[in-house]
DNA sequence: ATAGGGTTAG
């Protein structure tokens, strides 16, 4: 039938063309009036005409809809029947062929009196499209030109609109007007409802609703389960929520399970996961490609990536979301190569997809290869980078140090016109701060027009970790001049720059204050960085206390801040009990171990030593070797402790030695103190002084770059005490500033000086 | 005389 269409089934004179919106009036309803007061002849139309309304059923084109148009308006049926009018608009308004919404609303605007119903079509198809606001103007003109009143199928559309704005406000007036129009008791409307409050945050609102509903659809259920589901730490809930609903008796459908898939994925929980998975099956719930997806998500989620590729290999159509799920589920667990075969194998592979695979690097540790994998995309025709890829890329950098790589970054979001949100702003800032830029970060946070909790917390962040308690400490309180309340990350970074500063009053003050000012609940890492200034600061009885009044599980992390501090004020008997904590909780910590053997050698307590040596033995712990990083032209050079695999190994060596002996003559002694744990021979010691990642790093930047220019070196651990006298020698004598990173903080070695004040 | 709502990843 549909190809009857063409040529036209009736033959329509030329000047009857099909309208295009440039030559449509328009968007005015004045034209409205202006065609009827024209048109006073009215002709007579069979109100059942039986050639038009088959044909509008059967459209499937925008060609076919434009010839039936065109017929409508030349026999005038358009102007005439408000209800055939209606159908013909329907297909422009909500049919995937329609050419456009502006092209509907033209149409719409030539309509004499629109009924009621093409009323609530506009306001739907708005509702749904990129211009909700859109619905709210056409219902004010509704109400101004449309003799009926808006009825129960105009609301749950107005109030979509709300719900895409997240305008509580507006939803909640249009809620009223429901209410008013005693709309409030249709399913649909109340289902709206549900679901625009909780979009908008507000669950308690939207329990309420649910809960005084006198009767729930399945449909009810599913707006509670997935409102439910979407909020953070709800999953517990939506459980429950699901079997009150079988508990009633109501059928769950597909799109049921996924709002339950999805609970399950975000706590992790395979045990109701493999459940649910069951109850799809025994009620043979339709596997929809979004419940598929919702499943795959699921199993990946938990770790299970048998089950997920089962899944994955029974569905009969994938999409897009379906691969990149798979992908990042192998991403994630590290098991890169299969997750590379993925991304090969994809149909396309668009930018979620290359994400996917950047961010699970940078994640995993593996920093280089998020950067690399970052610069292979730049290359890549298929897809751009988007703000995620920015922001993985950024930690990459902020991981490594690179600074010039991040900053390379920074000018490609200039260039290419990124506007800087939230996110992007923290990252930066994050990035130039851990490069050893803090004048860069400052400069980018001051830049900032609007500033979230993060951004403001990592710049307390950025001037902690480079030991400027005092100014971390004027940001939090410029955060709160600017009214935005600081939450439990900015509260640790405050407590952390009290910690490289001494800042033990200020420390004490703000942890007091969290709870009881700032409603910010402390949890284990609050507790673990008053710890840390605590012990730091020899106050070793009062950390202990702390920690026996705790109302929480005292962490490793805990255990671990008293440790560190027993090292320099603890008797043994104190970090004995420190160290039978940490490893009760983390046996495999590396950290733990080295830390109380360094203790033990401290206290010359030999027999402990050798029995601590003995026990990483038996247990296969290692000890994670030093490794160093320094940035030269764009490129990061990494140095493992008596690294001898560079290229430029023997130049570097050779430096090495000329520093010793310059230094020696400056009446350096090496201290070896701290290596006393795992080398017995003294000579080796000596050696080993000289072979820590550090040393060779800085001496390749010594090599590498112009007098005077600054050496930043990245540390994954903590510098040693002869590194850091080093550190300063080298930087009065070589005359550079030397900023290095540790594993905890920066330390800015500059005239013989270190910016810690030896406080670390 | 026509009709509507709830869903997955990064």
């Amino acid at each position: 039938m549909a190809a009857t269409l063409s040529p036209p089934l009736v033959s329509a004179p030329p000047q009857s063309s099909p309208p295009t919106p440039e030559t449509l009036p328009s968007n005015n309803h004045r034209y409205r009036y202006r065609y009827r007061s024209e048109n006073q002849t009215r002709y007579t139309v069979d109100y059942t005409n039986p050639t038009i309304l088959p044909l509008i059923e059967r459209c499937s084109s925008t060609s076919q809809a434009k010839q039936i148009h065109a017929q409508m308006l030349r026999r005038r049926i358009f102007f005439d029947s408000s209800y055939y009018a209606s159908r013909l608009f329907t297909l422009y308004a909500l049919s995937d062929f329609s050419p456009s919404l502006d092209y509907a609303r033209k149409v719409f605007d030539q309509m004499p009196e629109p009924n009621v119903y093409s009323w609530n079509t506009l306001i739907r198809a708005y509702a749904s499209s990129s211009e909700p606001l859109q619905s709210f103007l056409v219902f004010l003109d509704m109400i101004q030109d449309c003799p009926d009143s808006p009825n129960k199928f105009t609301f749950p559309f107005l109030i979509k609109a709300a719900s895409e704005l997240a305008a509580k406000r507006v939803g909640m007036a249009v809620h009223g007007m429901a209410v008013k129009g005693s709309l409030d008791c249709d399913v649909f409307v109340l289902n709206a409802l549900i679901h625009f409050y909780a979009s908008c945050g507000d669950l308690v609102e939207g329990c309420k609703v649910f809960s005084k509903m006198p009767e729930r659809d399945v449909v009810s259920w599913n707006s509670m389960i997935n409102a439910l589901a979407q909020e953070g730490g709800s999953s517990e809930k939506v459980f429950r929520v699901f079997e009150g609903m079988l508990g009633e008796g109501v059928e769950p459908n597909d799109v049921t399970m996924v709002g339950v898939f999805s609970a399950c994925a975000k706590i992790r929980n395979l045990r109701y996961g493999r459940w649910f998975h069951s109850i799809v099956v025994k009620n043979g719930i339709e596997k929809s490609l979004i419940l598929n997806n919702a499943m795959l998500d699921m199993y990946t989620k938990c770790e299970c990536l048998c089950e997920a590729k089962r899944v994955f290999e029974n569905m009969g159509k994938k999409d897009i979301v379906s691969w990149t799920t798979m992908l990042s589920g192998y991403a994630k667990m590290g098991e890169f190569d299969a997750a590379r075969i993925v991304f090969n194998a994809m149909p396309r592979q668009d930018i979620a997809a290359w994400n996917a695979l950047i961010s699970a690097y940078e994640q995993n540790g593996h920093a280089k290869e998020a950067l690399a994998l970052f610069h292979e995309l730049q290359v890549s025709k298929y897809a751009k980078p988007d703000e995620i890829t920015l922001v993985s890329s950024l930690s990459a950098c902020a991981q490594l140090g690179a600074a010039e790589s991040g900053s390379w970054i920074h000018v490609y979001m200039k260039k290419h016109g990124v506007k800087l949100n939230c996110h992007l702003m923290t990252s930066l800032i994050d990035m130039y701060a851990k490069g050893g830029y803090l004048d860069k970060a400052l400069e980018v946070f001051q830049s900032a027009e609007k500033k979230d909790v993060y951004v403001w917390s990592a710049m307390i962040a950025a001037f902690a970790m480079h030991g400027r308690g005092n100014d971390a400490i004027n940001i939090f309180k410029r955060m709160q001049e600017a009214k935005i309340k600081p939450n439990a990350v900015t509260f640790t970074n405050v407590l952390c720059a009290c910690s490289h500063a001494g800042l033990v009053e200020e420390g004490r003050f703000y942890f007091n204050q969290m709870l009881p000012k700032y409603g910010v609940v402390q949890q284990v890492k609050h507790y673990s960085c008053m710890v840390d200034i605590l012990g730091r600061s020899g106050l070793l009885e009062e950390a202990i206390e702390l920690i026996e009044n705790m109302p929480l599980v005292p962490g490793a992390s805990v255990w671990g801040a008293l440790l560190g501090s027993c090292r320099t004020y603890g008797t043994i008997g104190q970090a004995e009990h420190a160290f039978a904590h940490l490893i009760e909780m983390e046996p495999r910590n590396h950290g733990a171990y080295v830390l109380m053997s360094n203790i033990y050698a401290k206290f010359g307590m030999w027999d402990g030593v050798s029995r601590l040596r003995k026990l990483m033995k038996e247990f296969g712990i290692k000890k994670e070797p030093g490794c160093s990083s320094i940035e030269v032209d764009d490129t990061v050079h990494e140095f493992l402790v008596g690294d001898n695999s560079h290229s430029q190994c023997r130049e570097i060596y050779l430096k090495l030695y000329e520093i010793a002996e310059r230094l020696k003559s400056n009446g350096y002694v090496p201290n070896k103190s701290q290596l006393l744990q795992d080398i017995e021979e003294e000579n080796v010691k000596e050696q080993a002084l000289y072979s820590h990642s550090e040393k060779i790093a800085i001496a390749f930047g010594l090599i590498k770059t112009a007098p005077s220019t600054p050496l930043r070196i990245m540390k994954n651990l903590r510098v040693c005490g002869d590194c850091h006298t080093v550190g300063k020698l080298i930087s009065k004598l070589y005359d550079r500033e030397i900023i290095l990173r540790d594993r905890y903080r920066f330390h800015y070695f500059k005239e013989g000086q270190c910016s810690c004040m030896d406080y670390w």
